[in-house]
DNA sequence: GTCTATAGAACGATAGAC
DNA sequence: GTCTATCGTTCTATAGAC
């Protein structure tokens, strides 16, 4: 027998993601996932064990939805600057933020190692990514030799990380947009 | 007469101050606040006019003390390369985060234009003075001249940024610091 | 200026009927 | 599997004594 619509757990899930993103895990209470998934109190505790519970199920999915949003850029056609460049300028929505940074700032989601594991994994998954593409445009010569390809990794996810700071902070995404230009012309192929 | 010890509202300021880091706004309830600075619920509310209005004046003097210390290293000896690397190097307890930056993942602060300002004014005031050592490191020849001040001093404050957002999530300064070697790197001066 | 007492709402979770 | 009812606590704020 098939559903007209989503499952009850599809759409605790869903709404719950689209919470943590706008409003964290501290900011985000069952009450509110209730209301916004038109779920009963009953069906979120006979689905998931509670808060924590649920929490981990939508960031290991938002995690995972990330981590495939950035491999389609990066693994993407051109040369290593080329992809490096498209997955920073690829169409953001800057001023929501990283759905998966932001849980770095929560201190509930730092103090549990299980809801921390799916944010480290993700964004440690992200430099080694980009770790080897920088390698291979410096074995190519698109980057200088003297530069450690891990670093340069981690200024890339640091300054799109940084970038949605700035951008919240001003409340316009000129200052993301701004960052990753900057970073982008120190990147650049040049003579030499 | 001078007094033993700070004033009560003091405390309150610096007790707010601390979780705010700790915490962030949402996180942060009053009760925590009377806990840590030993005041009663009617001191609270008797120099408050109450969570926001407490919050906002440990805001502005926790933005303060960023902007001053950052000025401190800035406004120090060298080249423009040199007091930007002074800059990115100097000590910093980096799995805290930065206290000011970690407000943008605050969705009551960023609704709350009051609160907000100081962030933002801040933030930006760090950009501005960057964009001010670039610009005198371009003229010298230190930095190329096709780079874009405004847009490089917002790859440093970003790289900063992101990086606290990288060391949280592994539960390690390494990556803070990978991510400023490599940008360090792209913007060391080099022979051309 | 500080204290205790109290308020109404929201928090996170459980119980038990259906 | 979903619902309503309820629990004990915490949240933010106010009242009023001292």
């Amino acid at each position: 027998m098939y559903s007209a619509g989503v499952s009850t757990s599809e759409r605790l899930i869903e709404s719950t993601r689209e919470l943590l993103w706008e409003r964290g895990y501290v900011g985000t209470s069952p009450k509110a996932i209730l209301e916004r998934s038109g779920a009963g109190q009953g069906s979120m505790y006979h689905h998931f064990k509670g808060k924590p519970d649920l929490a981990l199920a939508a960031i290991r999915r938002t995690a995972e939805e990330m981590r495939a949003t950035a491999e389609a850029v990066l693994a993407g056609p051109g040369t290593p600057y080329e992809r490096i460049e498209a997955y920073l300028l690829r169409e953001r929505d800057v001023l929501r933020g990283c759905p998966v940074g932001r849980l770095t700032m929560d201190p509930d989601v730092i103090a549990d190692d299980a809801l921390r594991a799916p944010v480290d994994e993700t964004l440690d998954w992200l430099r080694t990514r980009l770790t080897g593409i920088v390698e291979e445009g410096r074995e190519r010569g698109e980057f200088a030799p003297v530069l450690d390809s891990a670093e340069i990794a981690a200024a890339v996810v640091a300054t799109v990380q940084g970038g949605y700071v700035l951008a919240r902070a001003s409340g316009s995404p000129a200052a993301f947009d701004a960052g990753v230009r900057g970073l982008l012309a120190l990147l650049a192929p040049r003579e030499r």
